[in-house]
DNA sequence: GATATTATATGAGCACGCTCATTTAAGGAA
DNA sequence: TTCCTTAAATGAGCGTGCTCATATAATATC
């Protein structure tokens, strides 16, 4: 059985649109991998020739959904805005594009988002962490720093990540508490690297 | 069949000793319920008359080794210290008390320690947020500021998720790089209560 | 003691995510 | 056309967490 490549491509957009349908429908838990074989038309066991698990179909909903940000972020920027404004609006702009996929982001985001370096350097998460933090960099550049050093880009994702699990259950009405959040944290961020460098540190404990 | 109170305390006890031990040989995924009943001499579905869920009895675990941090928290403080070294040793106590469950602690880290608050209000989650919160308000108090207000814990939680979440998959040989970003953030959060305007000090030096 | 009551223990069984030996069919060689 | 090769599709089956109808035994009542 050999297929043409058009056509496996078009087996992996179905599982991934049925996917999406699903989920919103369903939520994570109660979508079951023969729910979403069965209505992309393929059996069982195939849809594990496209996706190693249920939670790798998500991760590439995420991963589109974040990619396309990353271009809406630079269509939205404007240009006499401060440095926290521009962090505020590029992650406010992929809250924005994961917002129908909030109800069961969560599945995905220990694994895929996790503030310590994954430890797979070649799976979709890690190209997700790399764009985002490029976009980053070229926020801080824009606004005249250098770029952000190694444990400053640990202490953005630290918080980037919890504010993704926050926004995940936040439970008010249009997720308000999540974006005061966001504000507090890039003021906090920035103010963080004007201050860093004159710091002494504590002896581990270990 | 009715046992005792004392026998059912017992089951209990071995269910969670049990489970300690097969959890740090074999890790959370490889073991299974059924290895931990019959290691705990007892039928298969009699487990879940003790607890709901597989996780539920790792959070019993973490609920235990960070209830023994808090006291442990109080022996070890030092009168002298600054805001932000016991905010640092809390944190720091409570990541040594949980230190033998780190290789599985990934798997409550989600559902149990979310910055946003949970929907659940009974459950074992909570009572550890509002212990270690309590903590929190104490410290600060005893560092002459008022309580922390409900955003301000919102963002201490926010950090202390990201913190356990950096831990739990830190790569450092005895997670140092966890240390470095905790000495970080306790830094950045402190000087952002000072500079928010919500936190007044009670005796400014000056 | 004998019997009834009932809290607890039990394990067959369910639905799940995922695997893998087998089947199917498209493309190449004759 | 006929056979061969092989990539992709298939679904029975595995081990999992967890449920629930049933069995069991400790206590209450007589």
């Amino acid at each position: 059985m050999r297929v043409t490549e058009e056509t496996k491509l078009a087996t992996r957009s179905r599982i991934l649109e049925t996917t999406l349908g699903l989920l919103k429908s369903q939520g994570f838990e109660t979508t079951t991998t023969r729910d979403i074989a069965s209505e992309a038309g393929i059996a069982a066991g195939t849809l594990f020739n496209y996706f190693p698990t249920k939670e790798a179909i998500v991760m590439q909903l995420v991963a589109d959904a974040l990619d396309s940000a990353e271009a809406a972020f630079e269509k939205r920027r404007q240009d006499g805005a401060s440095l926290e404004e521009d962090l505020f609006l590029h992650i406010s702009t992929g809250l924005r594009q994961l917002r129908p996929l909030r109800s069961f982001f969560g599945s995905v985001l220990e694994t895929g988002f996790s503030p310590a370096r994954s430890a797979n350097p070649n799976d979709l998460s890690e190209e997700l962490r790399t764009a985002h933090i490029g976009t980053v960099g070229s926020i801080l550049v824009r606004h005249g720093r250098e770029s952000p050093t190694g444990i400053e880009l640990q202490m953005y994702w630290l918080l980037y990540h919890g504010l993704l699990s926050f926004w995940v259950a936040d439970g008010s009405p249009k997720q308000e508490d999540t974006f005061a959040m966001l504000d507090q944290s890039m003021r906090m961020f920035v103010n963080w690297l004007d201050t860093n460098g004159k710091t002494q540190r504590h002896n581990t404990p270990f």
